[in-house]
DNA sequence: CGGCCAACCGGAAACGTTTCCGTAGGCGCT
DNA sequence: AGCGCCTACGGAAACGTTTCCGGTTGGCCG
């Protein structure tokens, strides 16, 4: 393995200046430069990792924390994956890497993220689908080490969070369906502790409002994100007397299961009833009819993670805390949404045609026709 | 940030015996040992990893390879987040941690993977949905790194690979349904230079042939992986005067597709045909009528992943190349699947029963009565 | 011509570990 | 009593960088 010395001797200068020349410092002579560049090249020098972090007292890697665990607590992050991604790419373009800490799922010692952390010495870590209530995590983020986190609002001293813009979904929906004709629509949010449940109920019912549609009591269902309770929400709109002729759902594996309860009420989707989802998970795309969504952008999520992280870095770094950048990088920030049109919503049926629906009953998965602007 | 130099003073012993205590070597006193073991907790010693990396010669840490670009490629890991899991898990039982290598997607240098992976003293690294042709994965497994890979049968001096029994899922599920009673199956497979697909079209004609069944050129369609493709071999089937009353799809989301056309084609699943899947994704259980898959198990195939690349790095540790140790440890890892039943398969319909289809027609997702044992 | 400045470079001290080698004492054995 | 072995520990040399503090040129200005 050649070293740093290796490449002096080869180049007949002193270490320090092949650093140097190596990191792009400016007092070395451009011709001095390219011979290093170039002897570098030739035998094959690569500069240790681990000695560079030792000196500098970073590492200039990040940390992922998200816990395996989670999904069967009753939460969900349906794209984990595609942030994932986001993150890396965006990290790829700052020549960063990567660290999974492994939450050491069970006997997680109540410091062991935070540890993990810093004989790394991470500059920072990304938190995703976890409970953000366990002692270990409470620890990272109440010790000053940049943190941000995906769809969970953790304070600290140095913390933020990115979503998506889930209130600005919500009303994009119900303009939609409101444009659609529609009149009297429902929603099936999630649990009351889960920031976006919160936001698109927020976002639904103040556009409701805004709108003048009709509103219930019975129009607002909760759920817990996954396909059995939405199913079991659908049941309950499928028995109302006066049934909503649309509804917004706060999560696509729910509205799938709605179309499974209208499906099995002899309900059909999207003749009888428009249904709406959001987050836009690989299934919305597989069922029939395709699901109409308000599509996350997970790409994005992932680059605005590691935006909001390393501004959150720069701000502490010079000696002096600057506290008005540090109260500046703390903003969550929040990227936005897009409706994508699939087949599961359709204009209200007239009243008339409505009457006779108890008529034949034709194929459940028609063709949809395109809908107008 | 507390160092092991103050550790030992505080102790009053040298921090040759705290390095000892600490890392679990005998020379060192049970009492000496207890003290140290205190007093680092409490004054908060952490140690650090780079200090001890660049001693080393190693980290400690298993690097993960994986490309975003690749789904658009043609090819596709369904699960990857899962399988990461596995991984990860297997890693967190080990005190080991992952790093993501930032494949860089554009602007990739041809040796971009393996000087990251040098520069990081990584173990080894776990390749996962890359296209194993690209010359920077290339110089990845050629230069001598202990490399494991997920459906890729990748060859170098310290590689190899883990994929789920895909043979054995192919014969267990032609078994099924010739249990059922189908004698007519075709099987829709994937690209011919993706392993998984092979394998499985392999124990799908070894099986067909074994149990006697009808056989024809048409009942082998080829696809993508991916809906469209999985749509179209559906309707090529649909169209034969001979229809098969079972397929065998090489991929969930190619017999969510078939589904689709047979539905189209207002053929009924599973009344009119079975058809099974392979893989399990998540909309597996989310179509109606919810498909019958073999399932890959990602947690134990990530798992077999990091206990192949461990096998391979202590087959080359000792100071002579062991080299039974190492061919030993090349084998590929094969891990079990599972049958697991929804409700797209049921026993063909009689022939007199066949025959008077084209009268009334039902609701196309009835749901399925038990299948007897 | 002396002094000053800029540009370029070298020496050496860190950074926090691990590990090799050495040593002091205790103990059993002949 | 002398010898050697074993256990527990200390000293110090690595590991491969970065960076501080200089030092040596050469050119320009006064």
């Amino acid at each position: 393995m050649a070293g740093i010395r290796d490449l002096a001797r080869e180049c007949g200068v002193s270490v320090a200046t092949v650093s140097r020349a190596l990191n792009g410092q400016p007092q070395v002579s451009v011709e001095t430069r390219r011979q290093i560049q170039e002897a570098a090249r030739r035998i094959g020098y690569r500069p240790s990792h681990s000695a560079r972090a030792l000196v500098r007292g970073r590492s200039d890697a990040v940390g992922l924390l998200w816990d395996s665990g989670y999904e069967a607590s009753g939460r969900r992050h349906p794209f984990l994956m595609s942030v994932l991604v986001g993150v890396k790419r965006a990290l790829g373009d700052l020549d960063r890497h990567l660290l999974l800490l492994n939450a050491a799922d069970h006997n997680a010692e109540d410091n062991a993220f935070l540890n993990a952390a810093l004989e790394h010495q991470l500059d920072g870590v990304i938190l995703m689908g976890i409970d953000e209530r366990r002692p270990a995590a409470r620890a990272l983020y109440d010790s000053g080490l940049p943190c941000v986190a995906f769809d969970l609002p953790i304070t600290g001293r140095h913390t933020t969070y990115v979503t998506s813009d889930n209130a600005a979904g919500a009303v994009e929906a119900v303009h939609y369906l409101h444009r659609l004709g529609h009149r009297r629509a429902a929603t099936i949010t999630g649990p009351a502790d889960s920031l976006p449940a919160l936001q698109r109920l927020a976002g639904f019912q103040a556009t409701v409002h805004a709108l003048g549609m009709e509103t219930r009591p019975e129009y607002v269902q909760t759920g817990d994100f996954f396909l059995g309770s939405g199913y079991a929400a659908g049941c309950r709109l499928a028995a109302l007397t006066d049934r909503p002729t649309a509804v917004f759902v706060a999560g696509d594996e729910m509205a799938i299961g709605v179309m499974h309860a209208f499906a099995d009420a002899g309900i059909d989707v999207p003749r009888d009833v428009s249904v709406i989802g959001f987050d836009d998970i690989e299934a919305a795309s597989l069922v029939r009819p395709g699901l109409t969504t308000i599509a996350q952008d997970p790409i994005a999520l992932g680059a605005a993670a590691v935006e909001a992280l390393l501004a959150l870095v720069d701000a502490e770094s010079p000696a002096d805390p600057d506290e008005l950048a540090v109260q500046d990088a703390r903003l969550p920030r929040t990227v936005p949404i897009r409706l994508v049109e699939r087949g599961s919503c359709a204009p209200p049926r007239p009243a008339w045609e409505a009457a006779a629906r108890e008529g034949g009953r034709r194929r459940s998965s028609p063709d949809i026709e395109r809908l107008p602007g």
